[in-house]
DNA sequence: GAGTGGTCTAGACCACGGA
DNA sequence: CCGTGGTCTAGACCACTCA
């Protein structure tokens, strides 16, 4: 297993501190000459090490050494910036684009839509020292919240939504898996298809316990440690 | 990129109800002919249905059908077997080994324990309608929980600590993060080294804030979706 | 013992990124 | 325009599973 050794002599590189964060990784092509291999196997060991979430990709550009995950914790409705902030961190938002349109068939499942139902959706993508981790896709009832997309969108909507429509967020249900960072969201992300991801969902209740938003988010599955604190039952 | 169709076809095939969960796909020489293709194109379109959650490995013994996520709510201090039978499935525990040993790095960061600390050490694999899913690792504090290991322990851990040593959970700690199955972990669970996994960490707390017991939790990524639902602050 | 998956070789062409 | 990563070919050998 000759493959499994290359990973380890790049995680050995990468832990003696000789390889750092967002540092671009040579060549395939030269790695595997250096490693007395073709690039298939190489790319079986970088692949494996993508996987570990020790290195990323960004398509058609190279291999990158994974800076430390971001700590995100559901149960705060802390903003991204603000959980960035906390921990140090340079972030970003972009908004790629903010509409109204048809529930799609995601909006009235997270919403629970009679079908047909206009809602506003939002995608921006986040970004952590200028590498895209995440795509948030951002869906709202336009009737609670008229006017919405006239707002600054790279705030935070949790934010935008209480201090402008009085819609407090009281309870969150979520939901945590793993996929792929395929088609536009993988572009949208500089990532290849077939990028592993982590995917949130979200849906926000107010104290009444009706819904005001949904929110699904596409990581790169590096960029983030889910971490949280809680009472049981 | 003919490897997305390929995964494409075979998607197709799955939500077709052609292929049911746990059902063996055809051996990958005769998928690659039958794609007209090679066994290094079909192995990435596999690959990519893995990663997506939609088959698994089995190693040496083929790909199969992914059957659903059993879902899983960290707030809730339910055990496996509870889990399963909630949601219908058939769960079965097996005991690798479980020991007194000195405290391993992971077990003195979790357990918040000085060095050379002795602490019990529990193995697990639990499997879903005889998959195994989870390998669970168990680290108790020897000196609270006396004879621990003449239990069964086959059943709930949780529970155990409850009824035997009336040590109450009250609060818990945890993280999520994704990486693979390597080694003796993958070995276990039947997997193929390199196989994406999500890793969950748990600590427990009592009423007094001291720690009880820590846990690591190697699922296989497609077999569990975390679900929870909890109020904001 | 046949067939399978795990691993590896030694090439190739193309489209895109970056200079 | 060069070099890169993305994709693909057509084989090969071995160790393991399973009948």
């Amino acid at each position: 297993m000759q493959y499994v050794k290359i990973k380890d002599a790049i995680v050995e590189q990468i832990e003696a501190g000789m390889l750092s964060p967002r540092q671009k990784l040579p060549a395939e092509r030269k790695l595997a000459e250096s490693f007395d291999t073709t690039r298939v196997t190489l790319r079986e060991a970088l692949s494996l090490l993508e996987a570990e979430g020790r290195i990323y990709r960004e398509d058609r550009r190279g291999w990158f050494i994974s800076p430390l995950p971001l700590r995100y914790d559901p149960g705060q409705a802390l903003s991204f910036l603000d959980m960035a902030q906390m921990q140090n961190r340079l972030a970003k938002t972009e908004v790629l684009n903010a509409s109204t349109c048809l529930a799609d068939k995601q909006a009235t499942r997270l919403l629970a839509l009679p079908a047909f139902s206009d809602v506003f959706c939002i995608n921006r993508v986040r970004y952590l020292e200028d590498r895209p981790v995440v795509l948030v896709t951002n869906y709202v009832q336009s009737k609670l919240t008229p006017d919405l997309l006239a707002h600054d969108l790279t705030q935070s909507l949790n934010q935008l939504l209480c201090n402008q429509y009085g819609l407090k967020q009281k309870q969150v249900r979520y939901r945590i898996a793993t996929s792929t960072l395929l088609g536009s969201i993988a572009q949208a992300l500089r990532a290849t298809s077939g990028t592993p991801a982590m995917v949130i969902e979200r849906v926000h209740f107010d104290s009444t316990g009706s819904i005001i938003d949904a929110a699904i988010e596409y990581w790169r599955h590096d960029a983030i440690s889910i971490e949280s604190c809680l009472e049981l039952k």
